[in-house]
DNA sequence: CCTTTTCGTCAACAAGGTTGACCATTTATA
DNA sequence: TATAAATGGTCAACCTTGTTGACGAAAAGG
């Protein structure tokens, strides 16, 4: 590798280790019969976990455009993974929640998360990953008038 | 935010801190004149930075398929940061090496690099970004056989 | 010499992003 | 109260970067 010798930059370190996650997330989704799971189903999971939401506002949470959040609900909603319907309050808006098999997926998701994190701690100890997740916090957080940015599934 | 209260995942940090490392970059090459950089190119950077190499050998290093590399070195070729020309030693072989342009740009990529890791030992402290480094290293190594795998630009 | 493999390019398609446009609905203003 | 402005979601075109399949030229292998 021709990185021997010189410090990797720890931008790629993050990338592969990102990847290895994410990638290991899919792979195993796959091994569990989940087929028809993209990369960015993961993130809209996340954001209408905790409570219901609109297009627009996943869009903002997501840190993309209306169009690019939309794009992504429409396959889900296709698949079952979320449900659309108008908000009774003002015509014009969609609320976005999750559908029974979304909630499926998302148990399966968080499942599998808690063991790759798991191997992390079994590789490089747990006290490791604790100080690494501190530090990333604060560098984050530092960056970002100290509030957690959106995330956009892609750049 | 949503997260508050509950870990934010590992993954989540590592992407975010990635996209500021990245965006960043990206912002600052924008601020000194660079306008037509993609993402893809620091990939391509780096491939080529210590040794010429080829469309396919870059494909393998980069972990993608021969069209991909090839469909990221056109604009590359044409904007002036790579040169493409026949082995002598085998005609179906292009050798892909930085053209003078591509080594100003490796150069700027450089130093506004070692800016923004800088800045990260201002914040956490040069020892706790080493450390990450390290643990990340060693996570990274785990998975692979003990080698760095190649990173593909985009998922 | 013929078959198989390899290299790079062409083409079509996909995922997920952008901008612009448009219509319906709601809110704000005169 | 009527009109203007703002908002939400969808349609459309295009972009970046990935995939697979196909193809012709060149090289390697039998």
């Amino acid at each position: 590798m021709s990185e021997r010798g010189k410090p990797v930059p720890l931008a790629r370190l993050l990338l592969m280790s990102y990847r290895l996650l994410i990638d290991g997330m899919h792979q195993r989704l796959r091994e569990e019969g989940w087929h028809d799971v993209r990369p960015a189903y993961g993130f809209v999971l996340l954001a209408t976990r905790d409570r219901s939401t609109t297009s627009v506002e996943l869009a903002s949470l997501l840190g993309v455009t209306k169009q690019a959040a939309s794009k992504i609900l429409d396959p889900m909603d296709a698949a079952g993974y979320v449900r659309r319907s108008v908000d009774p309050e003002d015509a014009r808006v969609k609320i976005v929640e999750l559908a029974p098999r979304g909630w499926e997926l998302l148990a399966a998701v968080e499942c599998i998360y808690a063991e790759l994190e798991a191997e992390w701690g079994a590789a490089i100890g747990v006290a490791a990953v604790e100080l690494m997740r501190k530090h990333l916090t604060e560098i984050v957080l530092a960056a970002n008038g100290g509030e957690f940015p959106a995330i956009r599934p892609s750049p």
